[in-house]
DNA sequence: TATGAATGAGAGTTCATTCAT
DNA sequence: GATGAATGAACTCTCATTCAT
């Protein structure tokens, strides 16, 4: 029934994007979107499911772009430890780049019911595998070590860089992301343990 | 006016606990949590200013006695890598000892409200300043890196240990979270690249 | 302004039977109606005023259909006695050739909005004169008794024939309606005393 | 969790009533029903599931305790032509005591949904059961024809009053309904014909 | 202290109808 | 004539908090 596509589909998740980013989760009515694509409030119902359908599709969209986005260049990459350093970098740019999707997706999103954040959590694998095939290749071409537990690494990586974004959003975006890149991967790949 | 003290305090609190452990946070009604310590609705707001309240509460409470407790065993360890390695150690372990409490920091109270998650945020700072004196300590043994930036390398760790806790929440705790400290541990202290 | 006449007029009042046999009065969306018919929404009010002149309409065109039918049989039948046999004869056969149409007509549209139901009441009231027709002919013959009041005798010999269909609908048309003309004409005719 | 009696539950219901007589059921919301009752709207889901609940029990009470009354009476009358009689004279009765009611359950709740009209229907057959029964006593009894099938009779029984009822409110309740017992009686005990 | 009945504000969603094409 | 995308008004129910007892 949902049409799921067209120029109001769009419109209507860069609204709730928006609102969600200027009012928060919880503040962020169905007609407050509508008010902000310019459309009725039914029309939403006629791209959208329901308002979590809404949600999910704004993650899903927007994540799912980043991830191509970053497979597309990991790609042109060999080196495993330059694509995690690349990979971090886009994770980062990314978000310095459009801060209303990154409060959203990182803070405010992570309000929703657990419908919506169980969706969330599925797409994201999509982005936790990438980072496992880096890992794996890293260790397969005896750049990373060998000991590694792909899945614990994965966890510490993503850990980590949610946790930057995360912070970073919580200080007002103050900072520049972007030029901790170097220190976190430096501390990934060496640990902190003087030599 | 709220009294903040006594049996029907704690009684409160841990009723609490129970509830959003096993209903969510969405389904944790104020009437639900009184039933459950059995006293009346009412009675909560004799101990409470509010519901916000009792949710920081809990979390001052249940984080704060933690804290303490890794306050006092890192006071006697001398090397900071051990230090770190048993901070990582009680935390796991006191997640895994309370399964109820762990779902509920780290899961269900992460939906709440602005207000509880900036008071949330506060309470945790104490635990992110413990990591940083950890980070310092080693610098200044020369036990660490001295090119360290103390605040990334914290974010780091608390990123990483927040979401191996998460992760091993998610999958309903299946396996073995405090198996997990010494890879963990050896990747903050040596880094994933190979020698 | 509505065309009340033409294929799609025929159409579209069909849909709306099967439709609402189908799904129930407060199921039956314009746009499902539309569907069914294969017309437009749009096109529905070109040939009617709104979705109750479709209601209405249909009601109007089955049951005038059945009243012109009826009054054509019953002109053939002297005695009033078989005229009221036959009339209710050929209510209770005309249901059970028609069990969509029964189950609009006597369940679904008297869920419907005060307009409607009034119109519909309107309509009905050719019936109710065919049947005080046919009491007074049977006064006049007497056949009848002449003691009788039309206007009582009239509602208790409708509301009688509505029930036995009401109930055969809900018991979904499991057994004949038709087998039961005869019980029925007999009470009427003789009442439930014994002699 | 809904209470189901006290005070403010037979308000409510008395409010129901008297909202959905004056201003129909389409027009009776929760909180019409809240302000005549002189509740809180929330105060409605204190005593009531929902809605639908509201109605159901309105009818179940009401229809209830005229069944009760009509058994009462009965019980102490011997013949079961007089046990109808009294019946219909009961019915009509209380339909005339209580015009409000009368609008409700003969014309309004019958435009109710699906899930209302079930559980009425299920209410109404403890009274079809009771003419039923009144029916079999005057078969034993030989007072009725043994030729009778008490079903179909008492379909015609009850249809016709029903019908009887609904004529008098649609005609704004202008004549005496008490009036037409005995005619109607009369008719049913000795039917149409002529001797 | 403790109770728990009562409060009432607030939001997602449906669907009959319109009108530009 | 025909289309169907767009509209927007309208309503039930939840639940944190209060306060008379």
């Amino acid at each position: 029934m949902a049409k799921r596509t067209g120029e109001k589909y769009e419109a209507i998740i860069n609204a709730a994007v928006r609102v969600i980013a200027e009012h928060g989760y919880h503040n962020a009515q169905v007609s407050k979107i509508a008010r902000e694509a310019k459309v009725a409030d039914g029309t939403i119902y006629l791209y959208f499911e329901n308002k979590d359908d809404v949600l999910i599709s704004l993650f899903n969209e927007k994540m799912g772009a980043f991830i191509r986005q970053v497979e597309e260049v990991i790609k042109g990459i060999s080196s495993p430890a330059d694509q995690l350093r690349e990979l971090i970098r886009l994770h980062f740019k990314s978000m310095e780049e459009n801060r209303h999707l990154a409060i959203v997706t990182q803070i405010e999103l992570r309000q929703s019911n657990p419908g919506v954040r169980r969706a969330i959590g599925e797409i994201l694998k999509k982005y936790l595998n990438l980072i496992d095939r880096i890992i794996s290749a890293g260790m397969e071409q005896r750049i990373f070590r060998n000991d590694l537990d792909v899945r614990i690494t994965r966890k510490m990586i993503f850990g980590a860089i949610d946790e930057m974004v995360t912070s970073w959003i919580m200080k007002d975006c103050k900072y520049s992301l972007v030029d901790q890149v170097e220190p976190i991967v430096s501390l990934f790949l060496h640990g902190i343990k003087s030599r």
